[in-house]
DNA sequence: CCATTTTACGCAATCGTTTGCGTAAATAAT
DNA sequence: ATTATTTACGCAAACGATTGCGTAAAATGG
């Protein structure tokens, strides 16, 4: 029969006559218990199926044996990825990962960070969609020395963890590639204005220009917030005034949304024109004409946050040493 | 200047010679605390930024304020936009979700139901990649008053919630369409052959096949556990025995699979065979050649999900009365 | 054989909240 | 003016675990 009432210790003590203290200590193994208490207790808990309320032990020990992870949105390959990296380190020492997504709004991005501080995670993954400045008054603001390391979208400041691929690298190598193809009128779709990958990927993409004796055309440069309409309208107006002969997306999500808007265009230029950009969607191959893609080490990326958070977060009484890692990308799927 | 250690009840009781009780109450606008100390007390504690530690209010709460999800694998589109629903209904509510995924282990899974049910969740929504008797043994054994909805894939007892799409609808419209096309030998690529999709979708294929006077082959009907690997072989050794004019594929990844292992066929075939398969995927429609798709409505499933969730979790001492949604899906991207 | 150490356990505080109950002072009722 | 009621607050227990300290009994030492 089952129990309709998870037991605990006090259950445990006075089953077997006890005090609640030596049932803890134990379960725990402690040596100042007697070895014939110790396997006493043991066998009586395992049989009652006795699990310790987390709970209560979080309240106890002031950690929760938890990391917490944000990202803007799950169903996105490259943060999956990175979320299944976090997950093999992070599992591998006893820690349970947590994933939330901001699905890109700043309002949901504040409360999830002020939450993940009251529930007392150990620490924290983040890859904030939220501006800089805002981003460090809610952290102030929570009053904790909760653990951050940031990942793929990064502050500029140095006095914090960060995980990142080589951008400027990966967009350059994708632009020469471009250029290699023949292509010279290179339009760049690219993200938020503000955030570091946006800014680092333009940089690269304007240094092979100019590497090849190209110079750099703003017109040619689009910003959008990931969302399709946005990167619709850009192209067409792209199509209208200046037809590139080939494009240059910033991420995931503006990669296909770029890649559909052309495919739509009218012959020849539907297949005339290249893409490549940012993804890490596993099926990206199999697009005919092809996307060729820049594919990040996500995985990777994942798994060095998680051992960066999980190191401050044991060594945290030593002085920090703020880390920076950055990892190359490869450009894939070029014939 | 920034606090080192998050502030609590007993600093501002101490702060404003008060009571911790007091302060709490104050905080949580008891109507037995003066108007003037309940002013006092709330602009303190939003000046020294006080947030309730959420530890300690579950301790003696005994909820937590969150329900988990488990799902095999976040970067799948159907799961993803699942927990998105989930999420729509949970925080319009005032609970966070908890995303957790098992990558198909049966180990995994058993260990992350354990931790939600030792973490005193509120709920949680399952799709189970292990099998029934088994989870109904970890269900048993965590000894608590656990809600369950079990979503997808699901138990085949009625003493549970559960929330599905129409798999035999829909594999049924998917089999009759292909047999509109002139196809006839259709080969059928199933999931796992013991959980409920698999089943039904099975059944569906079936049921279609004889409603147009075609025979059903077993050799046509091939089971795989989500992996590239078992795809591929399984496809191979249909090809060079049967030669099948069509594939249905019954879920995300094996449409997929399938899609990719049938493109990498040499011409004709290629582009004659035809493929539907259920995937939730946003780019699916990007595929040339197509690659026709039964899209379930995962958002509303989600949603329906939660809701089922919560009403048991707030009126949990009502009696229970078991719930089963059944949504349809429906046929896309056919010409 | 007595003094000292070790063994094996219990008592009680603690983590940060919430809440039932008790009680002064203030107000209202008679 | 005396009693009854309300108002506004404090004390202490509780949630379930861990742990420092105290202390009998047992083991050890000289």
């Amino acid at each position: 029969m089952d129990q309709e009432r998870p037991v605990k210790l006090s259950d445990i003590s006075k089953a077997l006559n006890l005090s609640v203290s030596t049932v803890s200590r134990a379960l725990n193994d402690s040596h100042e218990i007697g070895e014939e208490t110790k396997r006493m207790v043991q066998s009586y808990a395992s049989k009652v199926n006795y699990r310790p309320n987390l709970i209560a032990q979080s309240l106890k020990e002031m950690n929760t044996r938890y990391i917490a992870i944000i990202v803007p949105e799950i169903s996105n390959s490259f943060f999956a990825e990175i979320v299944n990296g976090v997950e093999f380190v992070a599992n591998n020492q006893g820690y349970h990962v947590v994933i939330y997504q901001t699905h890109d709004s700043t309002e949901r991005e504040i409360n999830i960070i002020r939450d993940v501080a009251r529930r007392k995670a150990d620490g924290l993954l983040l890859s904030p969609s939220t501006n800089q400045t805002e981003v460090n008054e809610v952290m102030k603001s929570i009053g904790a020395k909760l653990p951050v390391v940031y990942f793929d979208r990064v502050p500029s400041d140095n006095y914090c963890h960060k995980v990142v691929c080589d951008n400027y690298q990966a967009a350059f190598e994708a632009t020469s590639w471009l250029i290699q193809q023949g292509k010279r009128r290179i339009a760049h779709m690219a993200g938020p204005s503000g955030i570091s990958i946006s800014i680092e990927r333009l940089a690269g993409y304007s240094a092979a220009l100019l590497h090849a004796g190209i110079s750099v055309d703003p017109n040619l440069i689009r910003y959008s917030n990931f969302l399709a309409r946005e990167v619709w309208d850009n192209l067409r107006d792209l199509e209208e005034k200046y037809q590139p002969d080939a494009y240059f997306a910033s991420s995931d999500r503006l990669s296909f949304y770029c890649y559909e808007a052309v495919q739509r265009l009218p012959e020849p230029r539907a297949s005339e024109v290249k893409i490549v950009g940012f993804t890490n969607a596993p099926f990206a191959h199999l697009l005919r004409p092809k996307l060729s893609a820049i594919v990040q080490p996500a995985f990777e990326m994942g798994k060095i946050s998680a051992e960066m958070l999980l190191n401050t977060i044991t060594k945290k009484n030593k002085d920090i040493e703020y880390g920076f890692i950055k990892l190359p990308a490869v450009l894939k799927n070029t014939e």
